[in-house]
DNA sequence: ATATAATTTAACCAAATGGTTAACAAAAGT
DNA sequence: ACTTTTGTTAACCATTTGGTTAAATTATAT
């Protein structure tokens, strides 16, 4: 456990806010609470970070920053489509596991601003997703795995990896399943989401 | 398109509170907007709804209404297993088609207020799931589907049946399609995820 | 030591926000 | 006709909220 005392001012901040912000979305939060959740100064807030929104945009950041660039690197490698598949869903179940509560805050953002928040995440450049519905395409014409729509087959994936998390206090309520329990349930998705989509794929 | 004339002042006012609600939050809406949007004056939300909170929980439970009860019916009916799922997929995906911005409103606020929605939703009674994975379960030790952890199967379908709606801004970002094309995808799903499933489980 | 820059705070402010009041109008009972 | 209930409004209020200011304190450089 870090303790605040030993982090600068702008890591207790950064801290605090990313849990305020989180827990409560962008006009849930509320710069007191923050405040002293840092305990410090609501003016400090302002000091170090001129205004709510200015002190959004950084968690935020932070946050896609851990969501997104993976999958870019992955969709785009040069690696055969099952182990593509397996490592992608091995690795961002991992992030998720460790960062539970960012899908949902993301996509929330992501669809009060699905402009501004495009142009911040991509740029100019295409999002990656063509290089792996080639490669999906290849491996169906060559008869190596069943015929299935690209653009399905990686929701399928996305869905599975994601869900879960964004669905979190739900899914523990329907099936009646503490944290561990849960925990233990992410863990095992690493590998059974793979094996899943490979099973339903291969011929 | 039904005009707000002709509705009473408490149905312009839920029309108009479920649109606020659902692209706002809780937190987000404003009871300003809400009255501008109902064309009536603010204080006549508080003679017909007593606060915020009240009027927002009328809207909730209708949108949770819709959700959820379809999850108890087909799970617990007692058709064959792979019956139930091509159902239980294509009633679900339909139904959210029809109300894509619901899912995500809900979980959120299912997330904020875990405890309290619980009771609500269930009351005493257990959530349906046992029915559903004891079926399945049943069919593995038959030989009739491959091994699969039942909760994990349980997870995948709603996965893949939600997901997409709670993930509608992003995925049209990252595969670069426009709504009708979403559409007709979403469409596809009724029945392209319960193939899926059932080809990755039957032997 | 002294000047300068960086931090931190208490007090304050204007705008926004949920909610109330009192008066008025329309409808429904009698 | 008139009394009561229901529906509607403008004006107002208290609180919350993001943000500012000016002064004080601490650290840093000279």
């Amino acid at each position: 456990m870090v303790k605040k005392k030993d982090l600068s001012t702008e890591e207790k901040i950064l801290v605090a806010a990313k849990k305020v912000f989180v827990e409560n979305g962008l006009s849930g939060a509320r710069m007191q609470d923050i405040a002293d959740k840092a305990e410090i100064n609501k003016a400090l807030l302002h000091y170090y970070f001129k205004s709510k929104e200015k002190l959004f945009e950084v968690i935020f950041k932070e946050a896609t920053a851990k969501l997104f660039p993976k999958i870019n690197t992955i969709f785009s490698s040069d690696i055969p489509l099952f182990d593509k598949i397996r490592q992608f869903t091995h690795d961002y179940v991992e992030i998720v596991i460790e960062n539970p509560y960012l899908p949902l805050f993301v996509l929330n953002e992501i669809n009060k601003q699905p402009h501004a928040f495009s142009q911040k995440l991509f740029g100019n450049d295409q999002p990656p997703v063509h290089k792996l519905s080639a490669q999906i395409e290849k491996e169906i014409k060559k008869g190596l795995i069943k015929p299935i729509s690209p653009a399905h087959l990686i929701i399928n994936m996305l869905s599975m990896c994601v869900f879960p998390f964004v669905g979190k206090p739900m899914i523990q309520l329907v099936m009646n399943i503490d944290e561990i329990q849960f925990r233990n349930m992410m863990e095992q998705r690493k590998t059974m989401i793979a094996d899943f989509i490979i099973a339903s794929i291969k011929k």
